[in-house]
This record gives C-alpha cells, sequence and structure tokens, in this order.
RNA sequence: GCCGGCGUAGCUCAGUUGGCAGAGCAGCUGAUUUGUAAUCAGCAGGUCAUCGGUUCGAAUCCGAUCGCCGGCUCCA
C-alpha cells in the first residue's frame, strides 16, 4: 500500500509535513533541529528535537498555525545546489541531522531543497505547487522514536498526522481509526469476557477466561482434525529440558537473550522451551528412519516462552507465552516441493476459513551470514517460489531476509478493515538437522540428510485469536461463538418451556442458555446483543402454545416464529458448514 | 530496553488553589410478570497501583518501583 510518490497525495503529505515543521518552528523557535518529514501510509510525520516535550495540548495551536501558513498559499520552490552550497546552507541553519542527512545522499544524485515562505528543507520531494493544496489534516499523536531508527541513537519526538485531499476523506479516515479502536481486542477482550491478563501474575501471560476458552477449544479441534486430514501426526512434548539439549540446539548461543532464566533441578539446569523444535527432533531421532517413512509431517500445539521486551507487549498480539500451532516436516530432496506446496494449500484453506481471503507472501532469500549447502538453498527457494505461483499467491521476494539457516515464505493476511497480519510462516532449516545429525537412510542403503521444514499457520494460537476477536469485532460466527444461541422467555411462565427449548438444542450439540432474570424483555434482548450472541430466542405464550420459537438473529431483529427443530436444524447447519455470519432471512410465513 | 503519557469501585469516568472519596453502568436484595436494544426502589462496593518523602493535613506535590497506553527498537 506504499503510495506513488508522484500522486497528489503523497505530495500533499510531503508537503504538509513541511507546514507542520515550519509551524512548529514559528511556535517554538528556529533552534528546533529538524530530521526527517515523510510521507507515511495514511498520512505523514516529522521528527523533531526539542526541549519542549510535545503533547496533544500542543495540538491546536500547531494546526492553528499550519492553517495559517495554508492560508497564505506560499508556493513551493525548488531549488538545486551542489554539495558545498548544500553543506552551507545546512550549517547557516545549524540544522545537525541534517548535515548527517546530505552525507547519505550519492554523489551522483541531484541535491535539492525546497522553500515555502520562510521554510527552507533539505528534501528530495516533490511538493504540491503551493501549501493552499493541502487540503484536510490532522494532528494525531507524538511517540518518541530513534535517530535513524538506532537504539544507542538519541530519541526524538515524532509528531503523527494524516492528511487527505478532502475534508470527506480525511473523516472517513477519522472513522475507520474510531471503528479499529471499537473493534480492539483488549476491549472486546473484557467486554465480551474472553481473557485477562493479570498483573499479579505478570505481563504478557494470558489467562483464557471460559468465553475465549470455548472459542480456543473449538478452534484446537477443527485444527487438530484438518491436521490429521492432512496426513500430519500429532505430538505432545515437554515444556522444559536441559541445558544441554538448547547448547546442542543453538539456542543458548544464539538465542538466551530471549529465554526464561534457568532453573537448577538434581544439579542440572533445565530452561522453558521458546520452541518446539529441538524436542520434535529428539523424537525423529529415537530410532533410525528409513527414507520409506518420510515424510514425517508432526505438529503440536506447543506452548513456548520468551523473555519479550516489557515494551513490545501488546495484548494478544505480543507475549511472553504463547501456544504455536506448530510442525515440523521431514522430509527427502524430492518431496520438498510437493511438501510446500500441501502447506501453502492448507494455509489458504485455514484463512479462508476464517473469513481471511487477501493473503500475500514475501519469499526471503539467501543472507550473507548463513549456514548450509548452496544446492540446498536453491532447491528450497525453488520450491518455495514454485508453490507460491501454483496457488497463485501474490509475493514480494525478499532478496536476502531469510534467516541464516534456511529460506521462508511469510505470509500475511487482510482483516476487513484493511490491517495486514503476518501469521504462516514456512522455513527451511539447514541448521538444526547438521546440529543434531539428522540422517535417513536411503534407497542406496547409506544415510542421507533429511530437509526440514517449520512452518505454522495461525503463529500462535494467542495472536491468532487475538485478531479474529478484531476481525469479527467479537461477533463470532455460529460455529466459533461461545454462545450460540439464548433462549428469552417473555414471563417466568415459560421458564420450564424455554428449559424444554434448550434441552432440545442442547442435544444437537449446540451452546444455548436460558436466560431467567425477571427483567423485561427488550432489556434482556439488548444484554443478549450486546454479548453478540448470534441467536436471541424469544419464547411467549404463544410459541409455548405451539412448540416453536420466535428467532431473532444478531443485529438483525425479529425474523418470525418457526418449530424448534427447524431452529435447531437451521443453527446447526450454519455451524456445520462454518458459515461468517448468521442467517438473517426471514422464517417464510 | 528507550521517549512521552497514564494508573480513583468489576467497567466508564468526575474529584477546583493540598482540607470529610463521588456518579452512571454492572453486582446484591425486594417489588414488578412484562412481546423484541435499558422497569422501579433500596443496599453494598475504595489501603485513590505499591513503597517512601514533603506537609498540621496528600487521590492531589516530590522520588522510586510495578503495571498499562502511544510509538521507537526488537520479533534468530
Amino acid at each position: 500500500m506504499k503510495l506513488d510518490p508522484a500522486s497528489l497525495l503523497y505530495r500533499m503529505r510531503h508537503s504538509a509535513a513541511h507546514v507542520m515543521a515550519a509551524a512548529v518552528r514559528r511556535l517554538y523557535g528556529s533552534e528546533v533541529q529538524l530530521d526527517i518529514g515523510p510521507p507515511t501510509e495514511d498520512g505523514f510525520y516529522y521528527d523533531f528535537d526539542l526541549e519542549h516535550r510535545l503533547g496533544p495540548e500542543d495540538f491546536p495551536a500547531i494546526e492553528a498555525e499550519m492553517a495559517k501558513i495554508i492560508a497564505e498559499n506560499q508556493p513551493f520552490e525548488r531549488i538545486e545546489v551542489t554539495r558545498d552550497e548544500a553543506t552551507a546552507l545546512i550549517e547557516g541553519m545549524k540544522q545537525r541531522y541534517k548535515i548527517e542527512r546530505l552525507a547519505d545522499i550519492p554523489a551522483d544524485e541531484a541535491i535539492t531543497f525546497y522553500r515555502n515562505g520562510e521554510f527552507l528543507d533539505l528534501c528530495r520531494g516533490p511538493h504540491v505547487a503551493s501549501t493552499g493544496e493541502i487540503k484536510a489534516f490532522k494532528l494525531l499523536n507524538v511517540a518518541g522514536s530513534y535517530y535513524r531508527g538506532k537504539e544507542t541513537n538519541p530519541m526524538l519526538q515524532r509528531v503523527y498526522a494524516t492528511a487527505f485531499a478532502t475534508r470527506q476523506e480525511l473523516d472517513d479516515h477519522l472513522r475507520r481509526l474510531e471503528e479499529a479502536k471499537q473493534r480492539d481486542h483488549r476491549k472486546l477482550g473484557r467486554e465480551l469476557d474472553l481473557f485477562s491478563i493479570q498483573e499479579d501474575v505478570g505481563p504478557g501471560l494470558i489467562h483464557w477466561h471460559p468465553n475465549g476458552a470455548r472459542v480456543r477449544s473449538i478452534i484446537e479441534d477443527f485444527w487438530r482434525k484438518e491436521h490429521f486430514r492432512a496426513g500430519y501426526d500429532l505430538l505432545y512434548t515437554p515444556h522444559t529440558g536441559r541445558s544441554a539439549l538448547w547448547q546442542t540446539s543453538g539456542h543458548l548461543g544464539f538465542y538466551k537473550d530471549s529465554m526464561y532464566a534457568p532453573m537448577k533441578i538434581d544439579e542440572n539446569e533445565y530452561f522453558i522451551k521458546p520452541m518446539n523444535c529441538p524436542f520434535h527432533i529428539e523424537i525423529y531421532k529415537s530410532r533410525i528412519r528409513s527414507y520409506r517413512d518420510l515424510p514425517l509431517r508432526w505438529a503440536e500445539l506447543g506452548t513456548v516462552y520468551r523473555y519479550e521486551k516489557a515494551g513490545v507487549l501488546h495484548g494478544l498480539l505480543r507475549v511472553r507465552g504463547f501456544t504455536q500451532d506448530d510442525a515440523h516436516i521431514f522430509c527427502t530432496p524430492d518431496q520438498i516441493e510437493d511438501e510446500i506446496v500441501r502447506v501453502i494449500r492448507f494455509s489458504n484453506f485455514i484463512w479462508k476459513t476464517f473469513g481471511f481471503t487477501e493473503i500475500t507472501a514475501y519469499l526471503a532469500t539467501r543472507p550473507k551470514e548463513s549456514v548450509g549447502e548452496e544446492s540446498r538453498w536453491q532447491q528450497a527457494i525453488a520450491s518455495l517460489e514454485h508453490a507460491l505461483k501454483l496457488e497463485g499467491i501474490p509475493y514480494e521476494v525478499d532478496e536476502g531476509g531469510g534467516a541464516f539457516y534456511g529460506p521462508k515464505i511469510d505470509m500475511k493476511v487482510r482483516d476487513c478493515i484493511g490491517r495486514e497480519w503476518q501469521c504462516t510462516t514456512i522455513q527451511f532449516d539447514f541448521n538444526l538437522p547438521e546440529r543434531f545429525e539428522l540422517e535417513f537412510v536411503g534407497a542406496d542403503n547409506q544415510p542421507h540428510r533429511p530437509y526440514m521444514v517449520h512452518r505454522a499457520l495461525f503463529g500462535s494460537i494467542e495472536r491468532f485469536f487475538g485478531i479474529l476477536v478484531e476481525q469479527y469485532a467479537g461477533a463470532f460466527p455460529v460455529w466459533l461463538a461461545p454462545e450460540q444461541a439464548r433462549i428469552l422467555p417473555i414471563t417466568d411462565k415459560q421458564l420450564d418451556y424455554a428449559e424444554q427449548v434448550a434441552e432440545r438444542l442442547r442435544a444437537a450439540d449446540l451452546r444455548v442458555a436460558v436466560d431467567r432474570r425477571p427483567e423485561k424483555i427488550g432489556a434482556r434482548i439488548r444484554d443478549a446483543q450486546l454479548a453478540k450472541i448470534p441467536y436471541m430466542l424469544v419464547v411467549g405464550g404463544r410459541e409455548a402454545e405451539a412448540g416453536a420459537v420466535a428467532v431473532r438473529a444478531r443485529g438483525a431483529g425479529d425474523l418470525g416464529v418457526m418449530p424448534i427443530d427447524a431452529c435447531r436444524d437451521r443453527i446447526k447447519k450454519e455451524e456445520v458448514e462454518r458459515h461468517l455470519a448468521p442467517d438473517v432471512s426471514a422464517v417464510p410465513a
């Protein structure tokens, strides 16, 4: 979703960044140090270094000053200079970051400044013709940001803003932001009683409440069933292992900082697992493997713990303890192509089932520092690329972006409000099979090294669940909903009948409850609606008389009266067929 | 980890220059028996994140710690 630099929106946002910088300097003095102010996917920012701590309370004044500059309709003037002239200009302005940025410009590239009014900035452009062309903008927030993104550099203040060609588009964007906020899984997680994180327990550790745990168990059942179908076997492995194991795997060498500290048991150090691979490998090594045994596809919902820095934790999306839907495939060279195709096909099916259809892939190739034979890298990359083409998945090649131990495909799925999430990953590993000396006996009766592929479809159950909550805005489809239908008797005279209805539905393994509270029907409908329950079944005297229920679907109002069994079948069908939303067609009269 | 902001009842939030800690919703009890998005009344609920300091007096000012939020960095 990168903007084309030639586009009006790009130039407008880029120009707005200059206007913001000009406004900040008008308000806080010309000694404000400027770094850069690029356009972004949905706005722009500018990085400043100034004594005053900027905050939202400063935004109205900055916005007002920006409006003035826009009203002044200052033309943007492009000024091409020599390097010496540029140095002199920047030194005159005493801009220490700009002087370093100047040094980054390649010798063969033109050096340009852009001037609008009193404001002059080293800049590649392009810009709009004059500040009056900037139509609709709004400052959003301010946050710290390392100069050049390096942890050891000074922290600048980054002011984020957004800008659009029309007021209407800006309002739409702000509404989308508001919509995203309403869907925030942390908010819905509390409101729908799905999960929590407890301060007493520790950050990044998830407690699944009954509602969330119910959804999770359905997802896991589905996952297991489909894995068996796809030719996988399931494993369960320990949560901890001795340091010698992690020494062999190399984790203690390059991953120790991200592992939970060891505990001493019987004079041995044990580490909580940050990954499942070594355990799967141990099972592989537990006997001699023949080429006839391959491919082996071993999957595990493996719970791992990683020490993530406190500042990076985020709801369910970045946690310290999580369950990977992990699998390892061990195969022969002539099997890998087929295996990769199968994984991609499987991944597509899984995502589609949950309602995600827009998937893009990133193929990461061999980095400079890496292990493994070149021929293996080439075969692996070719098989990954071939599979992507075969399945028609759009992809970009990230040249040299692979892990040191092998090439990979990362897939991003787009949710219904346009955000992308990295989930599925398929990674070759040329490192662990060496370290653990994995072998299989070939048809030639000689030992060979198998290919090993790590793959996760969801990535982690926690993260996937968080994404699902946001995708559905908490309104789970019938097959996933913790409570699929709530039965609402009009008065307590229908309580017995309501329980009979509930029993009929439960006999079909539907998840239903009876709201027995002596509240008015309107109040109980409201509560069921807020709990985002797919179906509400209202039963009064008339329904009890007829052996029927009045069906109300989430968000759709009264659909009419139908017999209990017909209603049960309707809900059951949606569950079995995994419909993404409840059927809201009215019952035929 | 870094920069900035924040932490008051289960939730959402008031709380003035330092002077007796509040509301709505949720909860509990009672009344109401209701026909498709909020019935009424009463009750209960707090070590103002934690620890320390300043002060006659701290939710309020200062410091530390913990946690959360927005980013940055990180996510072999």
